[in-house]
DNA sequence: GTGACTTTGTGCGCGTATTCACAAGGGTTA
DNA sequence: TAACCCTTGTGAATACGCGCACAAAGTCAC
């Protein structure tokens, strides 16, 4: 009503539900698709059918962003890709360093679509000399004592920790003394940080585990088979008698 | 009280809930390496600790598969590690097709952590002919149009989809035809399947878009900078007036 | 055998997330 | 200008997940 619209971010502030949050990238991502297709303006309806999701969760998603789009009409899309980068904090470049540059660090060294979202890799740090010096995606490998180094240099303020297992952890510590805040994770194993920073972590073996235990439920559950257990004796205890 | 200890599984029936599920792998992570320490028993405490969690929460999980706890002991790590593994469907072997050997695709190749879980690589498909017979890991890079045939001889239950975005939901929906009913999806794409089919995601740029935007809300929040968006004319609107 | 101690299993309250359903708001047409 | 149509933004209801706190249940020392 007020002739002087409020400014931007009404109700922004702070507190987007991490719900919301983790949606934000996948309306992006089905923006810049409409984008490409030379689609000026789209319904929630539409939106959220690209995004695979119910249309009032987008709309309350996108509600707690402020008022960004026209009844009876539906949303800008360019607008809604700036308000939804400038959220994400996409609209500034994050700089990156992978450390541990194997098989899954030198897929990921690659990847072009970390550049496109405005994530640049600045380093690439591994413990071997085999493949320090190495040269991958034209960005050389680096030592790993060099860690320190390159994060206060390069500024590099998210870390993608691609190591075994083993090593996840006391590499985690000194990127975190380095001042480094966001970690994603690869290695399968639970770090542990100090309050404040962030860590997400990707792991592929429990994503196939979940699949299996669905498909397990499809095929007639674990009930399926009629045997008990085939554990050691002292848990027949726990079959029967 | 019953003398006739109530068989297993008690109210593991059906209705497991989502997010304990996702909470299975992490604690058989756990105890795996409880048992490589060679400890034997521990307690709600201690394996909560190890796999990050809250040991209620812990508790409250492992309630659902069954009472296999022992009051003021705690949980027989062998016999924990068997209920989950049942529970997960990890008794029995599952067969995975990798489609789309690019840099992803043959790092996935190559990962020892599937077989070590009971997930067996049983196929490599691309669509180039430039890749297809090499040999990665031991294993030929067959071709794409030989799908249908790979997931019926070998009975390939999960596919892993590591093609581009644009390939990815056709693929897929050759794979669903075929009668594979979970897939693993690493292409920034919505799939869209028929109900029963499982899809999950990992999305690299997703993960990185959170942490970013919880790296902006440390630096001061998206208010930070003052001036209002660099956006088109016909934003200004929004903006003031 | 008994009592003290330890740890599980869970009832309960709380906060968050999802979905429905609709009034309010803006565009459009006559 | 006015009536109509379409879509947003959100109140309210529901479902779900989390963690506290404690009684029940078992162990262990003596
Ligand atoms: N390859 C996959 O597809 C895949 C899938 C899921 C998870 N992972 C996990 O990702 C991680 C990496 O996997 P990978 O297949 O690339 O392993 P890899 O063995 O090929 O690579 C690991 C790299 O880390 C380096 N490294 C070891 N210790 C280090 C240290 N302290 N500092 C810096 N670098 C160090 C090694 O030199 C090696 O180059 C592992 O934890 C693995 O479990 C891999
Ligand atoms: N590389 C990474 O680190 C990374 C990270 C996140 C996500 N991704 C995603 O994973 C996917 C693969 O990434 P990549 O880096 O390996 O790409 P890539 O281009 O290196 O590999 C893709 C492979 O898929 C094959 N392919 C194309 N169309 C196909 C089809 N119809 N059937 C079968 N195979 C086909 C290509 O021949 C190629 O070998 C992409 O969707 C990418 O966005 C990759």
């Amino acid at each position: 009503m007020t002739p002087r619209q409020n400014r931007n971010r009404d109700r922004a502030d702070r507190g987007i539900p991490e719900a919301t949050v983790a949606r934000l990238p996948v309306y992006l991502r089905a923006l810049h698709g409409l984008q490409d297709r030379g689609v000026a303006t789209v319904s929630s309806e539409e939106l959220a059918t690209a995004a695979g999701v119910n249309s009032a969760k987008l709309r309350k998603d996108l509600s707690h962003l402020g008022s960004y789009g026209t009844r009876g009409v539906g949303y800008e899309v360019e607008y809604l890709v700036y308000q939804i980068s400038r959220e994400l904090g996409l609209t500034q470049d994050w700089v990156v360093a992978i450390i541990g540059v194997g098989n899954l660090g030198r897929a990921l060294a690659g990847y072009g679509g970390f550049a496109s979202r405005g994530f640049r890799v600045a380093g690439l740090l591994d413990a071997d000399d085999a493949i320090v010096g190495e040269e991958i995606s034209g960005m050389a490998v680096e030592h790993i004592d060099r860690l320190e180094e390159v994060i206060a240099e390069r500024s590099v303020s998210i870390a993608v920790i691609a190591t075994p297992a083993g090593a996840a952890q006391g590499v985690c510590d000194r990127v975190v003394a380095a001042g480094v805040t966001s970690v994603l994770n690869f290695a399968p194993v639970v770090l542990s940080v100090p309050d404040g920073v962030d860590v997400r972590k990707v792991d592929l073996s429990i994503e196939l585990q979940i699949l299996a235990f669905h498909e397990q439920r499809k095929a007639g559950g674990p009930d399926g088979y009629g045997d008990g257990p085939p554990g050691p004796a002292h848990y027949v205890e726990a079959v029967d008698a």
